[in-house]
DNA sequence: GGCAATACTTTGCGATCCGAGGTATTGAAA
DNA sequence: TTTCAATACCTCGGATCGCAAAGTATTGCC
């Protein structure tokens, strides 16, 4: 989950909504993650100082953006490392 | 987990001890799991007709062996389509 | 005799995913 | 104009699960 959000926003600042919808997007629908999984796990992060957030108001609807912080991009740099490495380790046993 | 398992099982019986073992050796230590993880995993996947064990005694030891039934090469093949889905998807996501 | 390795078991904590329900606003359809 | 889908957020509770930790028992080496 750390991973999957931490490389959603790797491009740019999303709100939470969006960030559901852009999984929900880019993996075709393989990650069709519950809105009471993304939510948490954001508070989570930012909690851990890997995100930061501001509100904001679009078109009568709140908003909370979230941004990578440079300890978010340190720890997205690690997570795709450790991905890798278990993605190898799986496709050796699985193989 | 259970793709771990089923996957280590599926070139032939092991016993508990020798599946956690198979499983550090055949992924240089990326998964170094747990007894207390391994054995009620192991349990779990038999309690759900997927493996199958038998008990013996080797030099004085007692070892339970596990090998896979029908259904758990079904599951097997099922959740090896799904491993590669996912890692697709993680692939795109991550990239 | 002691200690590492083999082999299995059980308990309990912590983390986490998700379903389900809730609030509120906008805008289109009926 | 009422209703409903979509947008956008929040929160609770159940269920699962990985793992550390501790325990039992045997063999065999030092």
């Amino acid at each position: 989950m750390d991973l999957l959000l931490l490389a959603t926003l790797r491009r740019g600042p999303l709100h939470g909504y969006a960030v559901v919808e852009e999984l929900r997007g880019t993996s075709e629908g393989a990650f069709d993650l519950a809105e009471g999984t993304v939510y948490p796990a954001l508070y989570r992060l930012e909690a851990a100082g890997l995100l930061a957030s501001t509100w904001s108001t679009a078109s009568g609807r709140r908003r909370r953006t979230y941004r990578l912080t440079a300890r978010g991009r340190a720890k997205l740099a690690r997570e795709r490392k450790e991905w890798r490495r278990f993605a190898e380790a799986m496709t050796e046993v699985v193989a």
